[in-house]
DNA sequence: TCTGGGGTCCTAGGACCC
DNA sequence: TCTGGGGTCCTAGGACCC
């Protein structure tokens, strides 16, 4: 294992608002959320507000000018329209941003080709290989970034892609944050533990029951402590990362494990008094899904559904079939086969079909031989 | 005024096999 | 009549991430 290593966390900034901004250069400096679903009206000056909507949809991202009036990432669009009533409301162009991913990810890889995909805007960079200085380098991917999109980002280099990625986040935005070994007493056990990427929400309150609220304090912790309470696995691992121990590698080529397709409904649907728009639905999900195995060469093996009710609680059921499939009509099958087993009393928020057990459709095309395991040879 | 859509990984129990 | 240990596959749920 390469002890010396250098690794790189590259995120944009306000990915997907500032994308939007590129377009509409007049909107600044303002509050300027991404989101929701449907046409809202627009105001006087052509945009809408985020006052004016109504729904279920969440704030995909914020302009910081937005965040500075506590509008984040994942909020329900009612509860920010509540704290930012004036800002306005784009809604997700994910061609536009598919597009600067691909752009910003070529511009990289021109210089540092050891990429690891995280999404449509971060990747992880092993720099290990490469003979420039850190400052320098880092530079020039953000100049290379910029030159390529017009785009701002934040990068951050360290010994690990666990101490990458909190440097990242530490001079947002367009910031550049170079960390060794020696910086983790002075500038990491300072943050909340919530940094960690890994330490989500339930965790942290776990952590914080415990009276540990900052890295630090999670350093200081015994490993035997942090066992009894999350598992041997969980609890060895928050032990190391507080110490600012990470060795995995920078991943370059990954196949997909699953592909799915869900939708949140506009109202609750029931079952019984909403059989046959639930159905058309439910055959659009598995249509679509179907469209994207083929479109992604694979065929699935397991097919399952994914209910939300209107309560919040979900529920999932799967079934493995004995040979891969990738058209709609065996997808809904498989799928109504798991509707058949999940209780349908109460009012749905969501359906969603999911396919996992992926091979390449090219292989599952191949029918297997009959009593293939009968024979000696 | 509740909470999108697309993913990964982990745990845990039971079936089944050797 | 009593009762092993290991391995893999399948299924359901949950935490977490972007």
């Amino acid at each position: 294992m390469n002890s010396n290593r250098r690794i790189a966390h590259l995120d944009m900034d306000a990915f997907f608002a500032s994308v939007e901004l590129l377009s509409r250069p007049e909107l600044r400096g303002r509050p300027v959320v991404v989101g929701g679903r449907g046409a809202v009206r627009a105001g006087g000056d052509g945009f809408a507000r985020l006052a004016d909507y109504v729904g279920r949809g969440v704030v995909t991202t914020s302009t910081y000018e937005a965040r500075a009036l506590g509008v984040f990432s994942g909020m329900g669009l009612m509860k920010s329209a509540a704290l930012a009533p004036d800002a306005i409301l784009l809604p997700a162009d994910f061609d536009a941003y598919r597009h600067y991913s691909r752009r910003f990810k070529a511009a990289v890889a021109a210089i540092a080709p050891q990429i690891e995909d995280r999404g449509i805007d971060e990747i992880y960079l092993d720099l290990s290989d490469i003979a420039e200085d850190t400052l320098p380098l880092a530079r020039r991917l953000k100049d290379a970034v910029f030159a390529a999109t017009g785009l701002s980002c934040s990068i951050g280099v360290a010994p690990n892609k666990l101490l990458a990625k909190i440097g990242s986040d530490l001079e947002k935005p367009d910031g550049l944050t170079v960390l060794a070994a020696d910086d983790i007493p002075a500038r990491i056990w300072p943050l909340p533990a919530r940094k960690v990427n890994g330490i989500g929400p339930k965790a942290a309150e776990k952590l914080a029951g415990l009276g540990i609220a900052t890295i630090g304090e999670l350093a200081a912790a015994t490993p035997e402590l942090l066992v009894a309470h999350f598992g041997r696995s969980y609890g060895e691992w928050l032990h190391r990362v507080a110490h600012g121990i990470d060795e995995r590698p920078v991943v370059t080529e990954s196949e997909p494990k699953s592909i799915s397709r869900e939708t949140t409904f506009a109202r609750d649907l029931h079952a019984r008094s909403d059989r046959s728009e639930l159905s058309e639905i439910f055959t659009g999900l598995c249509q679509r899904l179907a469209d994207d195995l083929r479109r992604k060469g694979y065929a699935a093996r397991t097919i399952g559904i994914k209910l939300r009710y209107a309560d919040f609680r979900t529920a999932t059921r799967d079934l493995t079939l004995p040979a891969p499939v990738a058209d709609g009509r065996p997808i809904r099958q498989a799928a109504g086969e798991c509707l058949k087993r999940v209780p349908l009393d109460a009012r749905l928020r969501l359906l969603g079909v999911r396919a996992s057990g992926l091979a390449p459709l090219a292989e599952a095309m191949q029918v297997p031989p009959a009593r293939q395991g009968e024979l000696p040879f």
